[in-house]
RNA sequence: GGGCCUGUAGCUCAAUCGGCAGAGCAGCGGACUUUUAAUCCGAAGGUCGUGGGUUCGAUCCCCACCGGGCCCA
C-alpha cells in the first residue's frame, strides 16, 4: 500500500541519506521526560529562561510554523512538552525542523523556558531525527476512532488516544497490585504448563494443537487449577500463578478466547478466608489504581470497601424466580419449571438448570460487590461438599456491576469423592455435554498422597481491569484482542 | 448460529429519494518571530469493502461474500 504522503516521506528519507544523515540512527541520551519537566517547572511566569538544559525524546505530535519561528509538540510516555524552535537560535537549521513530519521521532536538546503565553517549552538548540515516520498519523483532534483499526493497529491507538494509554496503565496497575498483594501474604509465584495432554480444571472447551516430535495432540490449558493443587500437595502451602488460559468459545463483550487468570491456593484456609482475602485485595488494588475504594463504572458508583455482601445461591434464585428450588430435585421437574420461566435447558442435571436460571435472572442485578455462596455440587467438581448444606458445595463467585470476576472454593481434598465427581462428569460427557470435565486419574493419585484442606481462588484479571478502568468490553483491556484475519 | 447496524480521501465525518463524490484535519506551494485544534491565500488528493445483477446510467436498488459493532441463542 502506498499513498502520496507515504511517497513524499520516502523521498525525504532519500534526501536525508544523500546529505549523509541517517534517518534511523542509534540511540539518544535522554535526560528528562515531559512529565518531569511539568512537575519541576510547572509554575513559572511567562518568558522565563531557566538556564537548565535538557535532552528530551519522543514523537512529534503537533507543529505550528510561523515563519521564522516554529512550535512543536513532543509526546513521550509521560506526556507532552512544547518545543520552541526559532531562527535566532537555530539559524538555517530551522528549515530542517520545519521539514519534519508529524509522527517523526525526535531527540531535542535545549533550554527549559516559558513562552510569552506562559507555556512550558524546550527551546531547541539541537535536534536530531531518531526515526522517520512514513505514514500520516490519525487525526490530531478526534484521534483514532475506528474500533477495528484501534484493535488491529493498537500502536496507532496508543499513539493517538490518551484514553488507550490510560486504560492499559490501569491494567498494568491491576497486575502489579495483585502480584504485590499475594507476595505480601507470603504466596509463592509459579509457572505451570500451557501445553497439556488433557485440559482440565474448568468446565470449558479447549483448543487443540499438535506436538510434531512426539506426534501427539495436545491441548492449551483452560485453567491453572490442577497443577497448582499438585503443588499444594507438594508442600508449597501458599501458591499463585498469573497466566494466560484459552477457551474455545465465542467472543463477546466479556469473553476473549485467551485471557488472563490469577489462581491462588492456600493450605489450611477455607472459602471464608478467601472471601476476606478477595475483598481486601480488590479494595487495595482499587486504592492503588483509582485512588479510592469507590469507583465509577458506566456512570454508576460502586463501593468496594469491605465487607462485601454474602448471598446464598439458592436464596437468590428463589427470590428472583418466585419458586422454591432444591439442588436435589429431579432434573425433569427442574427443567419443566425452568421452561415455564422461559429457560430451556437440554443438557446436564438440575445443577445445570439452576446455573442457567442464575445467569439469566440473578447475575445482571448484582451491581454492588457481592459474594454469591454455596453452589450446586453438580456444577462444581472441585469444590468440597458443604459442611452443613446437602447438595451444595463451599464455593463462591464474586460479582461487581453484574460481572463475575472471581470464583473460589474450599477445595475438595478427598480423593475418593474426587473420583466420584469425575465419574459424574464422565457420564455427562457421554450424554453430550462437551464442557463436562475429563477424568484425570493422575490428579486423583496425587490427591491420594494427602492434600491439605485448602482455600482456592481464580480471578479474571481482564474483567477486574475492565471494571477498574471503566470500559464496557474486555477487548478494551486486551492489547491485541482476537480478530478474524483482515485482508 | 439468528436479528439489527456498519464499511466513502492517510484520519474524523457529510452527501446523493439512481444523474460529474464534499468538508475539516493531515499532506503539497506561498505569507507570518509567541502559537496552543495557530491563522490567511493557492493547488492537489477517491477501485465510495469485494464480486455479481438490475438500469441508458449504481457509491445509492437487489444478491452473494469479506471485515467490524451491538443485541439474542
Amino acid at each position: 500500500m502506498s499513498t502520496e504522503q507515504h511517497e513524499e516521506r520516502r523521498r525525504k528519507v532519500e534526501t536525508l541519506r544523500e546529505r549523509g544523515i541517517d534517518p534511523y540512527p542509534v540511540g539518544f541520551e535522554q535526560t528528562a521526560e515531559a512529565g518531569d519537566l511539568h512537575a519541576r517547572f510547572g509554575d513559572l511566569a511567562p518568558e522565563t529562561s531557566t538556564g537548565e538544559t535538557v535532552s528530551v525524546a519522543g514523537r512529534l505530535m503537533g507543529k505550528r510554523d510561523l515563519g521564522k519561528l516554529s512550535f512543536g509538540v513532543l509526546q513521550d510516555r509521560s506526556g507532552r512538552i512544547q518545543l520552541f524552535a526559532d531562527k535566532g537560535t537555530l539559524g538555517d537549521e530551522l528549515a530542517a525542523f520545519v521539514d519534519l513530519d508529524l509522527g517523526d521521532l525526535l531527540g531535542v536538546t535545549g533550554e527549559v523556558i516559558t513562552t510569552k503565553k506562559g507555556e512550558l517549552s524546550v527551546r531547541v538548540h539541537e535536534f536530531s531525527l531518531l526515526a522517520k515516520s512514513l505514514w500520516p498519523l490519525p487525526e490530531k483532534w478526534h484521534g483514532l476512532a475506528d474500533v477495528e483499526t484501534r484493535y488491529r493497529q493498537r500502536y496507532l491507538d496508543l499513539i493517538a488516544n490518551e484514553e488507550a494509554r490510560r486504560v492499559f496503565g490501569v491494567r498494568a496497575g491491576v497486575l502489579r497490585g495483585l502480584r504485590r498483594a499475594f507476595e505480601d501474604r507470603g504466596y509463592v509465584e509459579v509457572e505451570t504448563p500451557v501445553l497439556q495432554n488433557q485440559a482440565g480444571g474448568a468446565l470449558a472447551t479447549p483448543f487443540l494443537t499438535h506436538h510434531n516430535a512426539l506426534d501427539i495432540d495436545m491441548y492449551l490449558r483452560i485453567a491453572l487449577e490442577l497443577h497448582l493443587k499438585r503443588l499444594i500437595i507438594g508442600g508449597i502451602d501458599k501458591v499463585f500463578e498469573i497466566g494466560r488460559v484459552f477457551r474455545n468459545e465465542g467472543v463477546s463483550p466479556q469473553h476473549n478466547p485467551e485471557f488472563t487468570m490469577l489462581e491462588s491456593y492456600e493450605a489450611y484456609a477455607d472459602y471464608d478466608d478467601i472471601m476476606a482475602l478477595v475483598e481486601e485485595t480488590v479494595a487495595g488494588v482499587a486504592t492503588d489504581v483509582v485512588g479510592s475504594t469507590t469507583v465509577e463504572y458506566r456512570g454508576r458508583p460502586i463501593d468496594l470497601a469491605p465487607p462485601w455482601k454474602r448471598a446464598p445461591f439458592m436464596e437468590l434464585i428463589n427470590e428472583a424466580t418466585g419458586r422454591e428450588w432444591d439442588p436435589d430435585m429431579a432434573v425433569d421437574d427442574a427443567r419443566a419449571v425452568a421452561a415455564e420461566l422461559g429457560v430451556d435447558v437440554e443438557v446436564g442435571g438440575t445443577g445445570k438448570v439452576l446455573e442457567e436460571l442464575f445467569e439469566r435472572f440473578v447475575e445482571p442485578d448484582l451491581w454492588d460487590p457481592t459474594f454469591v455462596i454455596d453452589f450446586p455440587k453438580e456444577i462444581s467438581p472441585f469444590a468440597r461438599d458443604h459442611r452443613s448444606k446437602p447438595g451444595l458445595v463451599e464455593r463462591f463467585e464474586g460479582f461487581l456491576a453484574g460481572i463475575e470476576f472471581c470464583n473460589a472454593f474450599t477445595e475438595l481434598n478427598d480423593p475418593e469423592e474426587q473420583l466420584r465427581r469425575f465419574e459424574v462428569q464422565a457420564q455427562a460427557r457421554a450424554q453430550g455435554d462437551e464442557e463436562a470435565h475429563v477424568t484425570d486419574l493422575d490428579f486423583v493419585e496425587a490427591m491420594e498422597y494427602g492434600m491439605p484442606p485448602t482455600g482456592g481462588l481464580g480471578i479474571g484479571v481482564d474483567r477486574l481491569a475492565m471494571l477498574l478502568a471503566d470500559v464496557a468490553t474486555v477487548r478494551e483491556v486486551i492489547l491485541f484482542p482476537h480478530m478474524r484475519p483482515g485482508d
